[in-house]
DNA sequence: GTCCCTATGTGATTTTTATCACAGACAAAC
DNA sequence: GTTTGTCTGTGATAAAAATCACATAGGGAC
């Protein structure tokens, strides 16, 4: 059950909600509850069962892969006004987890049991289109991912990666290097390489961005 | 318009179309074209914008990412009974195809527009679930891409790839390659390292897998 | 048979990435 | 201040892949 105040936020955040039929939209406040967590949580694990769908309120969830000898990389984030798509894929493929999911800051959510999900699927042409749309975009990041990690050299996806953060950066090197797949040390080399070239600035889990225009051309080459 | 022996051949590979509406199956036949497309046909570009929704009938398509440099990677192939989810992306997300999608052999595919397959999509919950049902596979099939791609050395993800093959196995080591997103000298060199173990017998266009369990030991190390 | 095209084998070399092993640097805690 | 823990820099080395440059071999066309 849902309180009036969450419900507004919520609406803010997910405006496809307000086309939803009023009693429908009465149904999923009362089948939905609000979960905290804190940051860190492991929201979701690779093989565990979906519990519902997720609709983020604050925070979010970096999405990720993990190898046996513990480096990882991102395949996604969910920020507010998204959601999980690869929940709604285990909800409707009917099977487990393919990845794991990580509070990255204090995440409040709406959680959104698998029955009411189903339900709104079926009835609702608004929430339909909104998760399809959702699939189609996550579909498309993994390819580019794909693509980047099959064929790019870390140096320009490291550089990519840099210019899609809001400067300056605040990530160790081990944050950038998890996001990418690779080790720390490499980062930390080519970080200094983007130094010597006077592209970036380094500090302490800092990093200024001083010509994101030559950074944005070696990205590209 | 799709002729009688065409439908039941469509009806065979689709079962989920048995389901629909009798006035809604007969628009689809109504709405829909066969096309016969010969082997190598590329069948949509990265960029291209969609057609409609093809349904398999005979043949398959290549799904492949093409590197500037010309290598390639394969992202899945479809095979009849599957439709081309990027398509079903494209359609859903209104964007444009981020892949090429190319015929293996000589393909038969029914095309349905993109109006048709709206109107089913919001009409038909089985075509909606079997929709959504493939999203979820290609998801998680990608997930595992990725996860492979970045984690796992090329002998063992070859190993994988000889092993999900029937045996035995006719292609060309460049094929091979394409198909791992790697150059052909690598895989015919771990070949090689196979053939020594004891694994496969080489020949011209042809890898005879002799020892599938060793194989498969060592694809899952 | 010869010619020719494609497929394969292979050495040598380079590039890229990973791994290991520390040293120094900084910031917060005491 | 000192201590402590995390973050960063860096050399040395190894491992994996990619690249280049040919040699050879198989199979069909003639």
């Amino acid at each position: 059950m849902i309180d009036n105040h969450t419900q507004s936020r919520l609406l803010q955040q997910y405006p496809m909600l307000r086309e939803l039929s009023g009693a429908d939209q009465a149904e999923l406040m009362a089948a939905a509850s609000v979960m905290h967590l804190p940051a860190g949580t492991v929201v979701f694990d690779e093989n565990q069962p979906c519990q519902g769908f997720p609709l983020l309120l604050s925070g979010n969830i970096r999405v990720i892969k993990a190898a046996p000898n513990g480096r990882e990389l991102q395949l996604y984030r969910v920020i507010p006004g998204e959601s999980c798509i690869l929940t709604s894929s285990c909800l409707l493929g009917h099977t487990r987890y393919h990845a794991r999911g990580i509070a990255e800051q204090d995440m409040e959510m709406v959680l959104l049991p698998a029955a009411a999900f189903h339900t709104l699927l079926g009835r609702q042409e608004a929430f339909r289109s909104y998760v399809f749309h959702l699939f189609s975009d996550r579909l498309t990041d993994l390819m580019q991912l794909v693509s980047a990690v099959a064929f790019q050299k870390l140096d320009q996806r490291l550089a990519n990666l840099l210019i899609n953060k809001p400067s300056p950066i605040h990530a160790t090197h081990q944050v950038l290097a998890d996001e990418l797949g690779s080790a720390r040390e490499i980062v930390s080399r080519l970080l200094k390489g983007f130094a010597e070239q006077g592209w970036v600035k380094l500090g302490r889990e800092q990093i200024d961005i001083t010509d994101s225009a030559a950074l944005k051309r070696f990205a590209e080459l």
